[in-house]
DNA sequence: CTCAGTGTTCAGTG
DNA sequence: TCACTGAACACTGA
């Protein structure tokens, strides 16, 4: 489920695992959906014997740089994920990529549906699509009046300005559902009727839960029992909160939404 | 066999 | 030009 919390995390995890170690291998699968124009080979090139010297992450977006002055950009699309092992152990079926290590680790890309993407910067966070993107949460706080007055100009559902990533960066079809619903606002509401009170509080319920999940390792089985993600999936007509209120579902802004018309207003 | 799905992009519309 | 919508992309697993 790569949003803000999970590709974080997944960073983390590579910063702290790889950080100061040496490429001996890259191997790249002949994808030029994954990879860009300039296809596998190019990566091979310019990644072996380099060092990792750090990680960095904006919205989903997340890169690794090395020292010789390239760095990996990678988006994880719906089903895209990070696995670290050992030599001598790894189902490849859904690798894209692998980086062999020389102490005999491997870190690769999988992903079986191929939506996610892996590109070649050399300055990631000023360069497109990076720089694109707008205000990361977890990195960045414009405000919250300034929040509410950006969603006070548009028109669209709230859930569909949310899931906008040159807006706000990073914010994923669960986190929106879980923002509105602890926001008690319900999604189907047009930026442009909503209070200056009712935007801000979306804007505090959505640094506090991305702080929470990531504070969490985005470890699903450790968010509080009260939240709507546990209760959310699989669109059955029984589904009900913690407190018993019945889950609706519905298309908003193109997705799949889960919320409560008791709680959301 | 059919279809939903945690992602982005882009063509088409008003 | 801007804001917004919906289809396309691609593939697995239910």
């Amino acid at each position: 489920m790569p949003e803000l919390a999970e590709v974080e995390t997944v960073r983390r995890a590579v910063e702290t695992g790889f950080r100061g170690k040496r490429i001996v291998t890259v191997i790249c699968r002949q994808d030029p959906i994954v990879f860009d124009e300039l296809g596998p080979r190019a990566f091979t090139g310019r990644l072996r014997g380099q060092t990792l010297i750090g990680t960095g992450r904006k919205g989903k977006f997340f890169w690794l740089t090395f020292d010789g002055g390239w760095s990996v950009l990678m988006h994880l699309g719906m089903t895209g994920w990070i696995e670290q092992g050992r030599f001598g152990q790894m189902d490849l079926r859904f690798a894209r990529m692998q980086l062999e290590f020389e102490d005999e680790t491997w870190l690769a890309f999988t992903d079986p549906r191929r939506l996610g993407r892996i590109r070649l910067r050399t300055d990631p966070l000023g360069e497109p699509p990076v720089s694109k993107l707008g205000f990361d949460v977890y990195l960045d706080d414009p405000g919250r009046d300034w929040f509410a007055a950006e969603v006070q100009k548009r028109k669209a559902p709230i859930k569909a300005i949310l899931l906008d990533q040159g807006f706000t960066a990073g914010i994923g079809n669960w986190l929106a559902d879980e923002i509105l619903f602890q926001a008690r606002i319900d999604p189907r509401r047009r930026g442009d009727t909503l209070t200056r009170t009712e935007a801000r509080a979306i804007y505090r319920a959505m640094k506090r839960i991305v702080n929470r999940a990531v504070k969490l390792g985005a470890d699903d089985t450790k968010f509080p029992n009260t939240w709507l993600f546990h209760h959310r999936w699989g669109k059955n007509a029984e589904a009900r909160t913690s407190t018993g209120d019945p889950i609706e579902h519905c298309t908003v802004g193109g997705r799949t939404t889960a919320w409560v018309p008791t709680v959301q207003v």
